[in-house]
DNA sequence: CGCTGGCACTCAACTGACGGGAGTGCCAAC
DNA sequence: GTTGGCACTCCCGTCAGTTGAGTGCCAGCG
């Protein structure tokens, strides 16, 4: 049975072993939180903890140290979130308007989240798959290269070079530019690249080549799901900070080298709610000394994408969970105005 | 005196320390290499090496392990080249043909240049101050908001967002387009950021506003070095291989964080010849157990950026040159292509 | 019935002694 | 100039002894 004072006593654990990085025992802890009983009293009840898998010991006479489980207990019942100070909002808030553009967002969402928590940061790019297509625009380089530039809602541009096999007009261009807007402004990206297919059938015969060129190119780029693949990482110096190179460190650099690693770590996050998956929760064994908390973000209801940090399981729960939740507010809230 | 002997014992020095992490000893090296002498020959050799200042003994009875100076010997007299193997070499070409934009070049040869060194690799984007204006496309995307797009020749696109005081009709617009590309296209982007300076005065009145909002972007978008700035890092992981890990690798991870650091590292390998920096020789004490390997890169004679590799000094040098200077005539060429 | 102090027990971590072994420097001989 | 021999140095792994933090258990107390 696990009461009130237990679940004390399992915070305080998870407390002192976070801050401290070591087995935690009886004595120590009713010095250091204020829990009113004595030693003798806290062992029985570290006894009962061990029994029910929270806590665990690495050998007899040693102090305890949470699980996977009593890590989980504590996000779930006990954490709460530790609120942001002012500094720190108006330092996400500075530097977040500050940025130019998109990747400008990401890459300073990413090294700010990873200063904010003393973690390794991550940030998903947005998704192509859900934003819609603002504008399409055509360049003639020379008369025979064009260069295709893809902007869409969410500040991405994505931009390609076509060689046609024979010379385009000026004229002819500009008529197939607005074709392709017509046909794909304001629209899905998936729907976009559909609605391109049948384009090359309703142009004027002699044009229906350099069309079928651009618009290949254009629906390649739609459906290039590699930049849904990128992802920013930042704050891997922090790593340094952990002892047991070996079962911690060692295999999460190396997670970190495989970024479709990192977007399944981040993704199977689902959507949208903040979540944190501890050590062997998560899908990768080799990763069982590792925990993540993640959240989606994006405009409204829109996900867009993922970002979150990465570290050993004994980490700062309350501390990583408020500054994820407050960076992806605001990358949401500038995605928002960039959009209007 | 140093005679040929002595450079050969100081070259399998090097090489079996590089290869076993661990001091060498005399006894060892006859058997390793065949030198054709005696260890206590060796011996002698050695201790004149260490006089000389190219070896050093961790503490008596111990084997020699190189002094940065006895690399730097070994760099300049005695490495040649490890010659990349054919399998190496259709990796990297069809690798890097495959690669659609200036980013994922950069990106796939900074992980090419990893895996190929098994170290930590490194490369900077082209900076845009040597490069020249191929093209400046403006979209509105409502009539008070345009979208100012920046193409350069290597292939680099930047966008920014304008907002306009009063809304702008599609022929001004064009017109504005027309002015502003006739006065930069083919220009080198500094000469082309002063030729705007005088465009607002030689537009129609009314235009004049409109004109001036969009050549304050663009001009900043020119003379925005952010993205001089900005390098990819990949093969972190590599790191992991290495022993101590306080004195080589933690300073090397937090350099890695700090880009600037990066790029002072790589960029004062001056222009384009390729070089190695060797522990105390960079200009930072932190990293005195850190090598660097570098080259410029770019078509021709025109010096774009820097890439290489950074290690600890007890690195693979000749593999690792050869892996640089590899890989950067690869991008140069890929760069070049794209550009004609 | 739950809390508490006391007490014996366990075991990692530190300490110091010790021997093996790799490596050296020096010297006499070739 | 090179070589074999030899005494010497010093790191490193092992082992026994000691220390101390921490535990489990138990009897007593409110």
């Amino acid at each position: 049975m696990v009461d009130d004072r237990k679940l004390d006593v399992l915070r305080a654990i998870v407390e002192d072993y976070v801050a401290t990085e070591e087995p935690v025992g009886s004595k120590a802890l009713v010095e250091r939180h204020g829990l009113g009983v004595s030693p003798a009293t806290v062992r029985n009840d570290m006894a009962v903890l061990e029994e029910e898998g929270y806590i665990h010991q690495p050998h007899t006479s040693a102090g305890r140290v949470p699980t996977d489980k009593g890590y989980r207990l504590f996000v779930d019942k006990l954490a709460t979130l530790k609120p942001m100070s002012m500094a720190e909002r108006r330092a996400i808030s500075t530097l977040l308007d500050g940025a130019v553009d998109l990747d400008d967002v990401v890459q300073k969402s990413v090294r700010l989240l990873s200063q904010l928590t003393r973690q390794v940061a991550i940030v998903q790019y947005p998704t192509l798959s859900r934003s819609t297509v603002r504008h399409v625009e055509l360049v003639a380089l020379t008369p025979t290269r064009v260069m295709v530039i893809l902007i869409l809602s969410t500040g991405r541009v994505e931009q390609r070079l076509v060689e046609l096999d024979a010379p385009i007009a000026d004229t002819d261009l500009a008529e197939l530019r607005v074709a392709v807007n017509q046909a794909t402004a304001g629209v899905q990206i998936a729907a976009a690249a559909a609605a391109l297919g049948a384009l090359p059938d309703d142009v004027r015969p002699e044009q229906a080549d350099s069309t079928r060129a651009v618009v290949g190119v254009l629906t390649e780029a739609m459906s290039d799901h590699r930049s849904d693949e990128r992802v920013a990482v930042s704050g891997t110096a922090n790593l340094a900070r952990y002892g047991d190179f070996d079962t911690a460190v060692r295999p999460l650099l190396e997670a970190l080298e495989e970024h479709v690693v990192l977007l399944k770590l981040l993704g199977e996050s689902g959507v949208d709610a903040l979540t944190v998956r501890i050590g062997h929760e998560g899908p990768y064994s080799e990763l069982a000394a590792t925990s993540v908390v993640a959240t989606g973000y994006g405009p409204q209801e829109l996900h867009l994408g993922s970002l979150g940090v990465v570290g050993p399981t004994r980490m700062d729960y309350p501390g990583s969970m408020a500054a994820v939740r407050a960076v992806a507010r605001y990358v949401s809230r500038i995605l928002d105005e960039g959009n209007q």
